[in-house]
This record gives structure tokens, sequence and C-alpha cells, in this order.
DNA sequence: GCCGCATGGTTTTATGATGCAACCACACAA
DNA sequence: TTGTGTGGTTGCATCATAAAACCATGCGGC
């Protein structure tokens, strides 16, 4: 099979989240979604990807609970794509790519915008890595962990 | 011209991140560098993947300066890829990759490893995105701003 | 009621990227 | 010098990607 490898049965959390995420373009509809887009034609425009290529990571997107889609809403017979808490709860990774390249871009001034705390209009904190106790982690402050076997409810 | 629709000149910082770290394998062989391999056969073995496509994209890493080729360490005559700044920069992205298919996966049992402290052996906290004066923010607190324009140094 | 146009896709087709396998190069050991 | 392990590159079949053309539906004008 040379179908691109896969991650759906991996058991690395990392693996698993790539997968269902897809590739670059499923990242830029997030970030259009998160944004407030929904229409098929603004996702088009906004983006100017091909049709069928946005046909096919709308549809891959939905089918991963990522964006789901709504009947109308503006009285069109056509369909919207919403963000499900699935889709919402990728904030943070986009956030975190777009810390890094504020961070570490080669050409900085390229970067078009700075996303900040609306209530002040100052630039949000780096992201952390902290403790349960609230200490901040460094990687090397962190290991992995065999997850603990999970207690079945209904195992008497 | 077909070629992947490069995002090189993209003012998106998100899209400029996703030019860098280039595909699923750059951001598992970047996992894998994070938990101290270095070798190109490490690698193979680790993550499984044809050695040319290992080749092609650890050139790819260090070209974006995510991974430096360093001369041997061991005494043989090969090289060694290591992790730049830039690219142990690349953590909290993958933290949060991490923990969005903890929130969120739909068979999470299959996942193996959890990310916890080293000191106290618990789970790290969720990545929160904070305000300059520590507030938390949720993605409806936050706003685009284009970029104040670059104060040139050298114009007078 | 049919023309034209906008929206929302699907189909067609070429090219490019992917990945397996085979091959090459070098170091070192027997 | 032959063998073995490491670190790659090359060849080639196959799959996925993306541009463009095409199809379908809704709607306003007339």
């Amino acid at each position: 099979m040379v179908k691109r490898t896969s991650f759906e049965g991996d058991s690395c959390p990392i693996a698993r989240s790539l997968e269902a995420l897809g590739d670059w373009w499923s990242f830029l509809i997030i970030r259009e979604a998160l944004f407030g887009l929904r229409r098929f034609g603004e996702f088009q425009n906004k983006l100017g990807l091909a049709k069928n290529i946005l046909s096919v990571r709308l549809r891959s997107l939905v089918d991963h609970g990522i964006l789901a889609t709504a009947p109308a809403s503006d009285g069109s017979a056509y369909q919207e794509y919403v963000l499900t808490p699935k889709g919402r709860g990728t904030f943070p990774i986009l956030v975190a790519l777009r810390q890094w390249s504020e961070e570490f871009d080669d050409a900085p001034e390229e970067i078009a915008t700075i996303l900040v705390d609306r209530a002040k209009g100052r630039p949000v904190k780096k992201l952390e890595m902290r403790a349960e106790d609230g200490r901040l982690l460094s990687p090397a402050d962190t290991m992995l962990k065999p997850r603990p076997a999970p207690r079945r409810r209904s195992a008497h």
C-alpha cells in the first residue's frame, strides 16, 4: 500500500491528531472557521484553493468530527460548515503554530497579523507548559509514561 | 503548476509554520528528536518510514533550521541530526497536538502514553492562553491585529 | 416560463509526491 | 578481501493533488 501511511491505529496521540487534522489545507480551513467563515464559497475565496480539494477536505473534517454541516441559516438551500467543540478545541494548536512562527521565523517582517487580547489590544502571552501545581515546565522537565490501564467501569 | 501549493510567501504565521514543519513525518521526526534520537538509523527504525523519505525530510528540516547536522559524537564518520533552538521551540505545538488528542480522540483508550511532569509523575496541565496580565483567554477573547509597521532602525 | 448568473459542488485529467525495493558507498572487522 | 552494518541515493509503480471543465440548483428579471 502506498497510501499515505495512515496513522489511524497508531498509539501516539500526536500521530492521531495529525491523522484527523490532515494536511495544511485542513489547518487553514479550521483557522478560517475559527474566524467565522462557514460557507463553501467563503472558504474558497479566502483560501484560493481548488473547489474539489476544498470539497474533499471539508468532508474529511466533517468525518473526523471537527466540522459539522448545518442545514442553512440564511435561507439558502445550501449547507454551512460550523466547528464542533472538538474543532474549536484545536485553537491552542493554531496558537502554538502562530507563536512558533512569531518567535522563530526567518522573515518575521512578513507576518501580517498578531494575535491580541481583545480587551486590551495587547499580544497574548506565550503558551506555557505547567505542572498540575503550577510550576513552569521545560521539555526536559517532562517525560512520557504508559497510560494507566483503563479502569473498566462495568467489570466487577 | 501543480506543485503542492507552497505557502512560503504567505503572510499568515500559521501557514508559514506549516510550510516549515512540512508534513506528518516531519512532526514525527521532531517528536523523536525531542526524545533524543539523533541518528538516521534510529529515526528509520523507530518511525519505519522509507529511507529516501527520511532522507528528504531530514534535509528539509535542516534547510528550515529546525535540525542541524553535527559531525559525529560517537566516533563514527557519519552525521547526527540535532534540534536547533528553533526545533526545540516546536515543543508547545506537539504538546498542543497531544492534548487535543487526549481531550477529543474518539478512541482515547488507544492512546498509549501520557505526558507527565517528571518531578511528580502527574500529567501536565492543559495549555492555557493568557493575556499579558495573566487573565485566562478564550478564543472569543482574542482578535487579530495588523502587525505594527516595523520600526526600521537604520531609516533616518 | 426562460434567460442569465451566482452558488455549491463533482468529474476529468495531468502532474507530482510517495514509498517500496534495489543499489551504492564507506567504515570497520575477521 | 570478503563480509556486515550504517547511511544514504536511484528507479519505478502507484496514489493523491490540483487546475479546469462540467453539472446542478436557486433566484431575479422580464
